[in-house]
DNA sequence: GCGACAG
DNA sequence: ATCTTGTCGC
């Protein structure tokens, strides 16, 4: 990786998120019961929800960690996984240990709701590192003579991530190089935290010196900032965001082929429309939106940079490889 | 009841 | 993102 590390480390080494959620499942008493939300809430953001379902799910020790013990947030008991769709063997678990279900819902349920999770509030602490980070993002021109850019894109099995880098050339705007790196993840994916599932391994790959880096998700189209800033900011290179779906701010006209985006009325990135897909431009670091746009509109290809549909094409064939 | 919150 | 299916809030 190039440059010093400071701002936005703690990337590098993520919180165990698995490990907290089956921590605080386990602190759910017998005989009470909490939600996905809840969980979520006491990692410090709502939105972790799905993911803490997904962790569940997943719960490699069921009664050990009581799984069984988390519900819908409306009082539904939802599925006991382990084999097919089930919630028989979830009620009959939660009717041993006293909770009340009828029609497959809690009885009493805000008096058996337990929520006084003791874990660390660690996507607080995240937002936090992404606020510092935002801090950083230079929003203009920043660089020497360029020669590549360079398209970076993830793909997964399991826990396991491959990441691509497609270097193309800016002499002749053709692919020179691709670079592929693996390494484990354990960080789930959360809206507005991929920096933390989908940056270690792409940080691996940013060693071309007189590169720009077009990333596969947003840089400034992010309440505090994307996983292209965050790349940015920790490496110290110039990096442009590229997404195919909004996250956050106003498309001003959702007809045009090429709109401005604000937030809070700033202008913060560019959608491209070509046919029917699109293309969410925004600054990363160290190169203004103007810059931004233009390299991606110079190499869209389809609706999408051809860098970025390289670097993905790559990925899911380096998965499809390994499988 | 349905849409949402990058990948 | 993957290839199975998870929650929340309007
Ligand atoms: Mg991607």
């Amino acid at each position: 990786m190039l440059g010093k590390v400071s701002v936005g480390a703690l990337m590098l080494e993520s919180p165990d998120v698995v490990s907290l959620v089956y921590e605080a499942t386990s602190q759910i008493p017998k005989g009470m019961v909490s939600t996905y939300g809840d969980i979520a809430k006491a990692l410090g953001d709502v939105r972790a929800s799905r993911a803490v379902g997904e962790i569940l799910s997943k719960n490699p020790t069921p009664i050990v960690v009581p799984c069984h013990r988390v519900v819908y947030s409306d009082g539904k008991v939802g599925w006991y996984s382990g084999k097919g769709k089930n919630s028989d063997k979830k009620i009959t678990l939660l009717e041993s240990e006293g909770v009340e279900i009828k029609n497959g819902s809690i009885e009493n349920f805000s008096s058996v709701r337990f929520a006084e999770f003791n874990i660390p509030n660690v996507l607080k602490q995240l937002r936090d590192e992404q606020e510092e980070i935002r801090e950083h993002v230079v929003e203009e021109d920043d660089f020497g003579v360029l020669r590549h850019v360079v398209g970076l894109d993830v793909s997964y099995i399991g826990e396991r991530s491959f990441g691509v880098a497609a270097v193309y050339s800016l002499e002749n705007n053709e692919l020179v190089e691709i670079k592929k790196v693996e390494c484990s993840v354990r960080f789930p994916y959360i809206p507005t935290y991929l920096s933390y599932r989908e940056a270690p391994v792409l940080s691996k790959l940013i060693d071309v010196k007189d590169a720009i880096y077009l990333v596969d998700g947003h840089g400034l189209l992010h309440p505090r900032a994307g996983i292209a800033s965050h790349l940015g900011v920790l490496c110290n290179v110039p990096t442009i965001g590229a997404a195919k779906s909004l996250l956050y701010g106003h498309v001003e006209s959702p007809e045009s082929n090429r709109s401005e985006i604000t937030i809070d009325g700033k202008i913060s990135g560019i959608a491209l429309k070509e046919g029917r897909s699109a293309t969410y431009v925004s600054v990363g670091h160290r190169v203004s939106l103007n810059t931004a746009t233009e390299l991606c509109i110079r190499f869209l290809c389809h609706g999408i940079p051809l860098p970025l549909r390289t670097a993905h094409n790559e990925a899911t064939l380096a998965r499809k490889r390994a499988t």
